[in-house]
DNA sequence: AGCGATCCTTGACCGAGATCAAACCAGCAA
DNA sequence: TTGCTGGTTTGATCTCGGTCAAGGATCGCT
């Protein structure tokens, strides 16, 4: 049905108000949702995981931009293609809903974030966000949430996904190493050595 | 089926994080969905208008509030019937999944407003976006937005919606105002008068 | 009408986070 | 090694929006 497709880190899939012609199921790696301005700013609306589902079905156009942070297969449907497949198939329809629901749920907890934390807030709760995320998507089953880790963000990804510039995600990260509540081992690996302090700091 | 239920404004019709026991449709009037953090901070996090759906089928706890911003009637249903109902009506699931992506998209189109925009911007938006949704929940047809409407929502709900303190929201209405952008005839009504000028701001 | 509660506006001030700018550092190629 | 490149950290300063504190306006109630 779908064809395989490989997208390497950078690389976009999909390009924000384009005609919408084609959905797709990650396979590995992880991309990013995002919408700018006109003036260049981003901010990153979602991050899709394998299993997770990319694109608009019944829609005209998406209203984002996907691009894949690091080397990622994705299996990719034409839209229309896959908009009547799916209305022949109920089952799939209702996976797709529940999905959907469990997605809005969690960009709704993520606009509390956006429009009223601070960003010490906002980076703790990040970080606890990862450390579940994170762990769940490795092969290995139910570990509950990883220690150690290593993000599929830049810096300047990390302040496009939380609303805030990179200079403050580095200095919050500065300070939470300087705190003892994380240790920082590699440009993009975070080991949590407090992690009750987070979750506090979370709010 | 469903049992038909008023609530009158400012009254809940589901808590955050109970047990999502019912779901409904809105046959009236508007209500907010919200999350809110231990210290009261408050983020609005949808709106729901006549014939959306609300609450939150195939899950365990909603993950906002919901409540009355107008006297409202809806159709409320238990959640364990529209679940199984919904299973075995596939036509109904498809249009529950239209509706649901689509929210997420003005979901999305919302965190980057929350993440990435200034306070000017944040209000323009707003009432660009009011002037739209109300126009079309009106009896009449498709008259394209509307120059002057009925906010329903107070300054302190306003500035829950767009992440800003009350006092922001304020001053920026009234800048708005001494700059001959919009009129403010009422505590909550508004006329738009050089929409140009709110496209511009808007960004 | 008069009164009180609630909401809204306005002002003075402050501070978290943005901006501007410079150094720092890891990775990579020659 | 050296130098280059892109990402990251750090510092100095500024500013937007938050906070605190008074007034005003509007609505509902008696």
């Amino acid at each position: 049905m779908g064809r395989r497709r490989s997208v390497s880190a950078g690389e976009p899939l999909i390009w924000e108000d384009d005609d919408s012609l084609l959905v797709a199921n990650v396979i590995e790696g992880v991309l990013k949702l995002t919408t700018s301005t006109a003036d260049g700013r981003e901010q990153i609306v979602g991050v899709a995981y394998p299993s997770d589902f990319i694109g608009r079905p019944f829609g005209q156009t998406s209203a984002a931009s996907v691009v894949a942070l690091t080397d990622a297969r994705v299996c990719v449907f034409a839209r229309n293609d896959f908009d009547r497949f799916a209305r022949e198939h109920p089952e799939l329809e209702h996976k797709l809903l529940e999905r959907t629901l469990a997605e809005l749920d969690r960009t709704r907890a993520w606009m509390m974030l956006l429009g009223r934390k601070s960003a010490p807030e906002k980076i703790a709760t990040f970080l606890l966000d990862m450390s579940e995320r994170l762990a769940d998507n490795g092969c290995m089953a139910h570990t509950g949430p990883a220690r150690q880790f290593t993000l599929p963000f830049s810096r300047q990804q990390v302040a496009d996904l939380l609303g805030l510039t990179i200079e403050t995600v580095s200095r919050q990260f500065t300070k939470l190493k300087a705190d003892g509540v994380v240790a920082l081992p590699g440009r993009r690996d975070v080991e949590i050595l407090d992690r009750s302090s987070l979750v506090m700091l979370a709010g």
